[in-house]
RNA sequence: GGUCUGUUGGUGAAGCGGUUAACACAUUGCCCUCUCAAGGCAACAUUCAUGGGUUCAAAUCCCAUACAGAUCACCA
């Protein structure tokens, strides 16, 4: 009995031939060195913060090349799939602006020519590829079961051998023709298997684009490459669908890179051009007890992507971020190039960190912080704007019931060389402004900072004169500052810092003293931004109401 | 256990045979200053996981050990 008539009943339903598909899926017509690759993710619903540093990475380097990047979607196994997953993880992607040129664009809408894209749609591809390899002696079923399977395990341990389906251990390896066929038409379940032709004692050198060469023995084992359900493994679907969709890079997780010569056999026994590879590291993190592991969707809510988007950390300062752990070279670069942005930097695969990066939420804030403080007050409003409202309907009607209030706000020491820093993301402003709101200034509930100048009348005093002796609207700086100084002097206290730190006792108190009765009377904290533009800002008449709601 | 990868300060991270071991974040101190933020200036690894070796010279090359991670599924 021949390979052919074993392959044709493994696979009756198939009627196209691997040529058919190499038709139906020509060389793509991109410039010389474009880049084309993928995200490729199971619809789980989300996108995780390592996924999506790839993602980023292969969007980069795609756009670098005038290449393409697409999504495929790996549904093979159905534990890892969720209801609207693809949607899920679109939605993630857009918040980042990662894009997508073909492939998956919603949750059941694809476009491109080299689809389907998602992977059970791709079945009697698999089965078209698999049957090519059944005939030409490369694979074969294989019947074992899970128990029979557990058996070698535990001899192989037994002996210390080596793990894994290879050898005098694959047992169904050199069954004949006729009992596969045998086998077949009693029903029993099988897998395919490949036909390893390797020697493990044989070297195969993997040329990893971000750790150079690695030296690998060859792989020996027979791999599952079709389970008993018809649906591929990944190693299967990942050679079958990156050979037809023509990819030229391999990006993905470090954990594969041990796989990658079983990836090598494969595209060599169907003669395949061999992608480039990137296997990137893992994003870690610490654990409680101090040693480092992978981030994890579990415990870890700054694993999803979602919980940037949800904290308002603004998405240019993601993708900053994401581009300092991807090449660490891009931080000295941004730094001596403010002006331009990411797309002008030239990502490099030889840059890429080989150890796992420790994902660090202190440096990602501080880069959001940074990026803040340099857009325009408009644009701060506006993506505070944004994100209120999907995550705080409150905030929101006062933007926009105060815009141009809010954009004064948002400009205090801002157009300046070296603009203040204290918005740290988007979730947070409202922290720092909320005072500046009359709804949200409730003046029946407030707790006030703390003053060194306790006394009632004193406070009263010192109030009443400043607003109805010294306070003018129309005050420039200088002006306000000056009078703040008069006030301080007619009250006993020191206008200038020097001599009262010379001489504090000739003094009741200093400057410091007077402006902060001032600024917590008007804001209850103690700690605010420029005092002359809170006043200024806030009217005469709201600073009298809240002048008297505080004295009384 | 086999195979592969990695190990530089609190953190990220450069360095690729001769450097005072960059830079960034964090921390601390001082200065500036109406408070805060920012900014300026300092401090912060006598040492690059450990032990050997090669060399006039090693964080950099070699070997061992330790530690960490990945992988060894009909999961991706």
């Amino acid at each position: 009995m021949t390979n052919k008539e074993l392959a044709d009943l493994m696979y009756p339903n198939v009627n196209k031939t691997v040529e058919d598909y190499e038709k139906l899926y020509p060389k793509r017509d991109l410039k010389q060195g474009a880049i084309v690759t993928r995200f490729a993710p199971s619809p789980t619903g989300f996108v995780h913060m390592g996924s999506l540093c790839s993602a980023f990475i292969g969007r980069k380097v795609a756009n670098d090349t005038d290449g393409i990047y697409y999504l495929r979607i790996e549904d093979t196994d159905q534990k890892r799939s969720v209801e609207n997953g693809i949607q899920g993880i679109i939605d993630d992607l857009n918040n980042f602006d990662i894009n997508i040129d073909e492939g998956f664009v919603s949750q059941t809408e694809e476009i491109g020519n080299y689809g389907p894209y998602l992977q059970t749609n791709r079945l009697e591809i698999y089965h078209t590829y698999a049957k090519y390899l059944v005939e030409n002696d490369m694979a074969y079923p294989c019947f074992c079961s899970s128990e029979e399977l557990d058996e070698i395990r535990k001899e192989q341990e037994k002996k210390k051998d080596r793990l894994g389906y290879y050898g005098k251990y694959a047992k169904d390896r050199n069954l004949t023709n006729e009992k596969r066929v045998e086998l077949i038409k009693e029903g029993k379940p099988y897998v395919l298997r490949l036909k390893s032709t390797g020697d493990f004692n044989k070297k195969i050198v993997v040329n990893d684009l971000v750790r150079g060469k690695i030296e690998f023995p060859e792989n020996d084992i027979d791999h599952v490459l079709i389970k008993s359900d018809g649906v591929p493994v990944y190693h299967f679907a990942h050679v079958v669908d990156d050979h037809l969709m023509k990819t030229t890079h391999v990006l993905r997780g470090e954990e594969w890179l041990s796989s990658t010569p079983l990836h090598i056999e494969l595209f060599k026994k169907f003669n395949f051009d061999i992608p480039k590879y990137a296997h990137l590291g893992l994003v870690m993190k610490v654990d409680e007890n101090g040693s480092r592991r992978k981030l994890s969707k579990r415990k870890d809510p700054e694993a999803a992507v979602s919980y940037y988007h949800e904290q308002g950390i603004p998405v240019e300062a993601v993708k900053l971020y994401l581009m300092t752990i991807a090449n660490f070279n891009f931080e000295s670069w941004y730094d001596d190039n403010k002006d331009k942005s990411i797309d002008d930097f030239k990502f490099d695969f030889k840059k890429i960190s080989e150890s796992g990066t420790l994902f660090d939420l202190d440096k990602l804030l501080n880069i959001s912080r940074n990026y803040i403080s340099r857009l325009k007050a408009s644009e701060v409003y506006n993506q505070t704007l944004e994100y209120a409202k999907e995550y705080d309907q409150e905030f929101y009607h006062l933007l926009i019931k105060y815009k141009d209030y809010s954009i004064a706000i948002f400009n205090i020491e801002r157009e300046q060389k070296k603009p203040r820093k204290d918005y740290e993301r988007f979730g947070n402003i409202k922290d720092e402004v909320w005072y500046m709101y009359d709804e949200l200034f409730d003046m029946d509930n407030l707790k006030y900072d703390w003053m060194k100048i306790t006394d009632k009348n004193e406070i009263a005093n010192i109030l009443n004169i400043y607003i109805n002796e010294y306070y003018d609207e129309t005050d420039s700086k200088d002006e306000w500052f000056e009078k703040i100084k008069q006030l301080t002097n007619r009250l006993g206290y020191a206008a200038n810092m020097k001599d009262y730190k010379e001489n504090p006792d000739d003094f009741k108190g200093n400057v410091t003293d007077i402006s902060t009765v001032i600024r917590v009377a008007l804001t209850s904290k103690a700690q605010t931004p420029d005092l002359y533009m809170l006043l200024k800002l806030i009217g005469k008449e709201r600073i009298l109401k809240r002048f008297n709601k505080f004295i009384k």
